[in-house]
DNA sequence: ATTAATTTATATGGATACATATGGCAACTA
DNA sequence: TAGTTGCCATATGTATCCATATAAATTAAT
């Protein structure tokens, strides 16, 4: 049986991803128990481990609010998220299995797809499945799941993703070099062209707070 | 007025860094109510926290233990840890302020004299100092929080540090070659030195499990 | 009329009471 | 004697209750 709580967790972060919670957002315990039908019990522990995991912060007394990242600490993300990215390319193409191959293989064509027709909600979940081929490939379990922690967090920022013309061919183009590189070994190679897309995207970060405020 | 559940939580971290929880250990809401003189409330929340930090671990009604890693996991951690240690260097070497070298010269003075008379306690606090002033010279907020979190996880499996014989000196040396590289604003060594320090240290994993067994 | 102080309301933090699932132990049967 | 079943004990999970701190509102004084 699957913890009040735990469902909690999983509802309170879609409800912050989707966009229905935005940061600055309070969270009540009595209004949620109310709302999600338990006690606030499991709703304290939700909280306390959404707190934990980033996605909101408390201050004494004055309950949680969904948590605003400024310039400053979401660039800091930005950058361990490119160097961590770029790792996972560099181990990826140091490991690579057949089967891995073929499943990075399969998101960069669920890529292509999304972006030839400029299906921009297609391609951000393609775009997130090539990360994801890339983590499981670096066969190193502990950089996965940080990856897809920090993945969450910068998710949160990226309500309006792509929305710039031409930046999904751009994209596109640059998953495939990389790929290429991975396919070839090319750890080195691998490493510094993931890294330069992560920092492409980070560049965009200052019109986006821009878009936010 | 700090919450109960936050000072609990650094007295668990203390106890299971300083050993007297050791891996595998199951932790018991009454007891440590009773021991810590307060209600369960604070308890589960420490707990909980605990958990999602990694170093605790629940089974489904059977509680938390206290979290044992095996070989794979301690290798991905060190990877993942000698990375972003390498990357603090780099960071470290493009930013580096006057105040900052100053930080990281008194530590590794301090190195230096806890290696010459081969205080192995003193060197390991020396140590955490250096990386944790360079950790502060990256000026990069999120990849400190990262790494002060990855190193509680480590020290855990410390219990015993530099006790190879003559690993201090080869230590402090490597401390001085990655100290020059950065002061010389030579960021692609000082990546590459302290990723090779790291994983010195990961090598040495194999004989320290082997050790705990 | 504006500001400061006091009081009141409300939400969080902590304690306790209650429910339920799991594991062990014992008893009974094959 | 060994295995299975059922009961009981214990620890986790949830609900509710109480205390306290913070914030808001109202009143009084300058």
């Amino acid at each position: 049986m699957a913890r009040a709580s735990d469902k909690l967790i999983e509802q309170l972060k879609q409800e912050i991803f989707s966009g229905l919670l935005k940061p600055g957002d309070q969270l009540e315990e009595a209004d949620l128990a109310v709302r999600f039908n338990v006690s606030r019990t499991p709703i304290r522990e939700a909280i306390r481990s959404l707190v934990d995991n980033g996605l909101l912060e408390t201050r004494s007394r004055k309950g949680a609010i969904v948590r605003v990242l400024n310039a400053k600490e979401l660039n800091d993300l930005f950058e361990v998220a490119a160097e961590l990215e770029g790792m996972a390319c560099r181990l990826a193409s140091e490991r690579l299995t057949q089967s891995n191959k073929k499943i990075i293989k399969a998101s960069l064509d669920l890529c292509q797809a999304a972006a030839q027709v400029e299906d921009i909600p297609g391609y951000a979940e393609a775009n997130l499945a090539f990360h994801a081929a890339i983590h499981e490939a670096s066969e190193n379990d502990w950089l996965t799941d940080q990856l897809s922690q920090i993945q969450a967090r910068i998710n949160v920022y990226r309500l309006m993703p792509y929305e710039i013309v031409g930046r999904l061919e751009k994209s596109l183009v640059e998953h495939q070099k990389i790929s290429e590189a991975i396919f070839a070994k090319d750890g080195l190679s691998a490493n510094s062209l993931m890294r330069d897309h992560m920092m492409l995207q980070g560049a965009r970060l200052p019109s986006l707070l821009r878009a936010l405020v």
